[in-house]
RNA sequence: GCGCCCGUAGCUCAGCGGAUAGAGUACUUGGCUUCGAACCAAGUGGUCGGGGGUUCGAAUCCCUCCGGGCGUACCA
């Protein structure tokens, strides 16, 4: 007991990284997910990448570490290759076959190898998918849920700064994608043995704050929405629209500047220094704006373990500046702003770090963040999913805090910014300000009904029935699940052009496709009947192509997530999936389950059936995306 | 101007030094008296923005030009 208290008072106690003061951490929002790093396998106990490594050991023996494993094209009917270019130029190909022949040799002990076969300068190797099949089979069977988990990170620490929408704003559809990317990395990266801390970076601090303060006072009580049984988030919203339009017209006719620009920040001035009515105003923005972002977040699956917004570090800005200056990296500019300065040749701009008037800047307080975030989480690394025009910022935010750290004896964290591009509408790029966007309410809304509707039509034609409560459920699922895949099936660094159409495909490569596949499974399962059990000694038999084809995707689900989260990338997981799926669509087409007569062909199918839905609801999962049992 | 990103099938995108450049969509055709047709199968469709180079080999690397986006704020 007595231990406990005393280290909670030391976790009270403020802390201090380099000179700057930490305050104690705030609470959490929800708790920490422990991965269990010792019950986990390491990647290489899995099937395929222990199968790859002893093929490869076999290889670099006869041929030199220069041979390397790598996946043939589809049209070539092969599992692994590798080009003997060198070899056949060097020693001959009198040498190469003789050491193929040894390699069969070698090789068809292990018995996973079905053959060898030379087509210049190409040596294909296929595997045998009834060994190699039953063996993945097995491993699934015996993880469950925890196949395709791995220890990677060892219990390390990593940040996801994610969706970090603005208050007094709606969520438009340009939230949706750090939003959704960050929650699959999470989800990722706590696959892979991280402990992962989800910390939503509200934007609920800064100028265009004092600028939507100054129009309240002005204009608050003439906007209806602002009134008792409005929306006031709209209302918001309509006095930001008014007021940066009132700015742009003041800003082209005079020299001088905006009269109301000055006002807004002037008004920031005050929330910064505390004044209370300001700080009231704020406050109610700030809870309106999390009550409405709390129900999109719980509609799209969103996990945050923290939620601290940049207004959670203001009492550490004027340190900040202090801090740097104090070590030489920043100093007043002519303009009288405080600003960090890099080599002339280094591409890296001066960043300004506290304006004229004294009030703080976005780098302020993302420097106070990156500080108190390494005292309070200790973090291995810290991963910042937002937008790539903001890319030369991050530079110039990593590198001021790496050469504070180093000038101050402290070992920061690894810092990334896991860019996204922009998402556009066809009109152009999306401002709040000019009134030009599309909410995600809107999106979502619009996304469920659509699927309201396909799910309707099915209920009366499909052998499926729903029930009505079924149909509100199955809709807001196929819906959510639609809009967050159409976001991750791409790779993050491109630009996408919001259109209705794609993110609302409910066909092809799509979110409802990996559920409706799902949901085919459940079926069959639901109509195995009442002590038809699954005789799981049976010995798992391949009757097919297809059935070989599917039995090797089901093994590739680790490496699918170990390449998605080397390179930050979910898509890579997206497309994994497609591919499982339509190797399962294929294989279901073609090969009855239930009614196989040969009761042995007929297990073996509900393994692989049993295999896929454990594989692609884990898939699904990571990704963030719905599992309906029925559609 | 300078820096970063991007031009691949009508459209949306994979591929990023190696075998006949692949998907989805659209279009055309075939498949529900066998486990769910939101599915499956097949076809049409590409001098990989243009031009040089490096290489045995280039959509992929280098140079250059053209076209588009973003950044270069006392915004975030």
């Amino acid at each position: 007991m007595a231990d406990t208290n005393n280290e909670r008072l030391s976790e009270q106690l403020p802390t201090r990284y380099g000179d700057i003061e930490v305050p104690p951490r705030p609470p959490e929002n929800q708790p920490i997910y422990e991965p269990p790093v010792h019950e986990i396998p390491d990647i290489s106990e899995y099937d395929l990448p222990y199968i790859q490594s002893q093929v490869q050991e076999e290889l670099e023996a006869r041929f030199g570490s220069e041979v390397k494993l790598q996946r043939p094209p589809d049209h070539i009917d092969s599992d692994y290759a590798v080009r003997l270019f060198k070899p056949l130029a060097e020693a001959g190909p009198e040498v190469v076959n003789q050491k193929i022949n040894e390699l069969t040799a070698s090789l068809s002990d292990e018995s996973v190898v079905k053959g060898l076969s030379l087509e210049s300068p190409y040596l294909n190797i296929r595997l045998s998918p009834e060994v190699v099949g039953t063996s993945v089979i097995r491993t699934i069977e015996a993880l469950g849920e925890k196949y395709g988990s791995f220890n990677a990170g060892d219990g390390a620490t990593v940040i996801f700064d994610t969706s970090s929408p603005n208050i007094a704003k709606q969520m438009t559809v340009a939230h949706l994608r750090s939003t959704v990317i960050g929650e699959a990395l999470g989800r990722l990266y706590q696959n892979c043995g991280y402990r992962v801390i989800r910390d939503n970076h509200l934007g609920d601090w800064g100028s265009q704050f004092g600028i939507l303060g100054h129009a309240y006072e002005l204009w608050g009580d003439q906007v209806p929405e602002l009134r008792d049984g409005g929306d006031p988030i709209k209302g918001l919203l309509e006095l930001y629209v008014r007021i940066n339009s009132e700015i742009e017209d003041e800003e082209a006719v005079s020299e001088t500047g905006s009269e109301l620009r000055r006002k807004g920040l002037e008004w920031f001035g005050k929330l910064e220094r505390g004044d209370p009515k300001a700080r009231e105003l704020w406050r109610w923005a700030l809870d309106i704006s999390m009550v409405e972002a709390g129900q999109i977040y719980k509609r799209l699956g969103s996990n945050f373990e923290y939620i601290l917004g940049e207004s959670e570090y203001v009492q550490m800005l004027p340190q900040i500046v202090e801090a740097l200056k104090g070590v030489g990296l920043a100093s007043k500019d002519d303009l009288d702003r405080v600003v960090v300065g890099f080599d002339e040749n280094s591409n890296i701009k001066s960043l300004p770090i506290q304006k004229s008037d004294g009030t703080s800047l976005y780098a302020t307080r993302d420097l106070a963040t990156l500080a108190a975030r390494s005292v309070w989480f200790k973090p291995e690394k810290v991963i910042y999913v937002v937008g790539g025009e903001q890319k030369h910022y991050f530079q110039q935010v990593f590198e001021t805090f790496n050469r504070y750290s180093d000038a101050v004896g402290e070992t920061p964290p690894e810092t990334e910014h896991v860019y996204f591009g922009m998402v556009k509408l066809p009109e152009g790029k999306m401002s709040t300000r000019k009134g030009n966007v599309i909410f995600l309410e809107d999106v979502l809304d619009e996304a469920v009904a659509r699927a309201r509707k396909i799910v309707q039509e099915h209920a009366g034609e499909s052998s499926v029935e729903f029930s009505e409560a079924e149909i509100d459920k199955i809709a807001e699922d196929v819906g959510v699940g639609a809009v967050v895949y159409s976001e991750l099936r791409q790779g993050r660094t491109r630009g996408i052009e919001f259109k209705w159409d794609e993110v609302l495909s409910f066909k092809g490569n799509s979110g409802p496709y990996l559920q409706y596949t799902n949901a085919r499974i459940n079926a069959i399962f639901r109509k195995l009947e009442e002590g038809q059990e699954i005789d799981f000694d049976t010995p798992f038999k391949i009757s097919d192509d297809l059935e070989a084809k599917l039995a090797l995707k089901l093994g590739e689900l680790p490496e699918a997530i170990q390449d998605a989260v080397t390179k930050n990338e979910p898509s890579l997981l997206s497309e994994y999936l497609y591919g499982l799926c339509s190797a399962f669509n294929s294989f279901y087409k073609n090969n009855p389950v239930l009614s196989a007569e040969d009761p042995q062909v007929r297990t073996s199918r509900l393994r692989l059936c049993l295999a896929t839905t454990t594989v692609l609801r884990r898939g699904m999962y990571l990704l963030g995306i719905p599992i309906p049992e029925k559609m």
